[in-house]
DNA sequence: AATGTCATGTAACTAGTTACATGATTTA
DNA sequence: TAAATCATGTAACTAGTTACATGACATT
């Protein structure tokens, strides 16, 4: 029962906090933040269809007859088991290049779903990742730098300036979390 | 004669540059700091086919017949132009909310297909869109942060702070050129 | 009465992923 | 001669985009 698109993972996140329509995830999608993601219905609805097939989230019509038909989804435990199967997959180098906004979106679920100490454990392995790939971009752009246009040199300059970005805010997210924790106990 | 897929368009850049095979393309994303892109041939192989059917590229064997065959594309007239006019595209919010990745590609081409005064409009554009855009996200975290969970809000932070480093990077990217262009004449 | 928003859906098209297949040439 | 690399391709599956369609209810 393996659900691959990232829409999928960002429905179930979402209906995890709160049970909700299509329109309302429509909505969530639209008023951007959530960055990548399509607010269009040809999207949302055959996702939640797929969803419901594969019995990870069931959805159920809504109130009296004479209301608006408006089909609420709500997680199944077996979505819920998927979710946080996907959530604690580890980092792989391959994520770090090719797709950093699934590792985001995972995080960004992950303290609701996981609890704050396994949120630390995933920003660790993520600036691990990140600092072992940063000496390669900077050894390609030496190597490679000089035969390519100015604006190609300047634009894998901004992959490495993004990266770099990427492990501050990490770093600084684990200390914030640390500091949370010391001002909880 | 619309090509959609940003890898046609990343194919184009390169064979702009150098005729080149499929096989080569394949060794230049699998070498990474292209990022994005899939090496699998049933991405390259494929995306080369419809852009010969659509006379973008052409491709010819080459050498002798006791050499490994090998399909070497060339870009036709007809490709030069669509590829100049997918970058002179304007710079839309769109692009700059969800396909940030298109718009940095293009730009890598920028000056070596239009030259570094159309590169530098180019950045203007990008860095004015991005200026433009941060602000809502900034109220964006204000309304709803509050209500989210700590790590949903700190992804939020990182977006912040990756249309930060984007904005930085352009108009340091401006200054360059400009520097550039007092020491050529 | 007309327009706008709520709400869900579908069909055609395009494209990417994964996995498999094939055969030539080079290197160990 | 076995293994690695060069080189190209295809088939099945999955998914997203665009555009269209439908109807209920609310607002002006």
């Amino acid at each position: 029962m393996e659900e691959r698109s990232i829409l999928g993972f960002a429905l179930l996140g979402l209906l995890e906090k709160q049970p909700m329509s299509g329109y309302d995830l429509r909505k969530i999608f639209a008023s951007s933040a959530m960055g990548s993601f399509s607010d269009s219905p040809g999207a949302i609805y055959p996702a939640l269809g797929r969803l419901e097939k594969r019995g990870l989230i069931r959805g159920a019509l809504e109130g009296s007859s004479s209301l608006r038909r408006r089909r609420v989804y709500r997680i199944t435990p077996k979505g819920m088991a998927a979710f946080k199967a996907w959530l604690r997959k580890p980092v792989t180098r391959d994520d770090v290049i090719r797709h950093s906004n699934h590792l985001m979106l995972r995080f960004a679920f992950m303290d609701q779903s996981l609890g704050a100490e396994h949120a630390v454990r995933f920003l660790n392995e993520f600036a691990d990742e990140v600092a072992g790939y940063l000496p390669s971009l900077r050894q390609y752009l030496e190597m490679h730098g000089s035969g390519m246009p100015f604006s190609g040199r300047l634009a894998v300059e901004f992959g490495m300036q993004e990266y770099k970005t990427l492990l501050r805010w990490a770093r600084k997210s684990i200390a914030l979390y640390e500091r949370r924790r010391r001002n909880e106990t």
